[in-house]
DNA sequence: TAGGCCATCTGGTCCT
DNA sequence: AGGACCAGATGGCCTA
């Protein structure tokens, strides 16, 4: 979806390589040099981005080629650790996230892309539930102070406890719900609802551009 | 079977 | 020098 969209704007713009470097996981067990490993043709910086000079780790002082080889594979594993660690906390954010959002059945995991559209079209529900809270008193006083706000103006969510239950959960309250609905077509969400027991709210996020 | 989603690997670049 | 971040490539899994 994202990554589609993107190659599609590079090779519109001219800047898709010609040639997709090969990229297999094998590739430093396959005995290429230190010169082999460096940019290919198609991936070295043209133009302005010439001024960007490559700081490639240093094994000038290596002589030994196996040791030159044990040294770059034990440093790619631990790159590969870190970024697996660093993806991994960034799905923790994503669950944390997908735990905040309001009414979505639990076997219906959010993806990655829908998370992010579902929370952005929240929070602009919310701001908009502030800005008419004047001519709309009361549910932003639901939202923020209701079910679990120590101090409204932090505007954080509390975890939400059996006692003091999330506002931001679907289960929290039966006469209260927040509801963003998704359109069956392009699964973008197209408006959002909030409903408590005597006042509802619909709207449609004014700038949806977060594709 | 095509397409979407995801995890992982990888090399380049930036930052400390 | 090493870690963080990023984006491209790849392959597996799942579903319509």
């Amino acid at each position: 979806m994202f990554s589609k969209a993107d190659s599609f704007e590079y090779e519109e713009q001219g800047m898709m390589l010609e040639s997709p470097p090969p990229s297999s996981p094998d590739r430093d067990s396959l005995g290429q040099s230190e010169e082999d490993m460096e940019m290919s043709p198609t991936q070295k910086p043209s133009g302005a981005d010439c001024k960007r000079r490559s700081r490639g780790r240093s094994t000038k002082t290596i002589k030994n080629p196996e040791v030159l080889q044990k040294v770059k594979k034990g440093r790619r594993q631990k790159a590969n650790n870190r970024e697996k660690n660093r993806m991994h906390n960034l799905n923790s954010a994503l669950d944390t996230l997908r735990q905040i959002l309001p009414c979505f059945p639990d076997d219906a995991k959010l993806t990655k892309i829908e998370t992010l559209r579902v929370a952005h079209n929240y929070i602009w529900a919310l701001t908009e539930t502030l800005r008419l809270g004047d001519s709309f008193s009361g549910v932003a006083d639901c939202i923020f102070m209701g079910k679990g706000f120590q101090d409204p103006g932090l505007m954080t969510p509390s975890s939400g406890t059996a006692d003091t239950p999330s506002p931001w959960s679907c289960s929290s309250s039966p006469s209260s719900s927040y509801t963003c609905a998704s359109s069956p077509a392009s699964s973008d969400i197209d408006s959002c609802s909030w409903r408590s027991e005597n006042q509802s709210y619909t709207g449609t996020p004014a700038q949806n551009d977060f594709s």
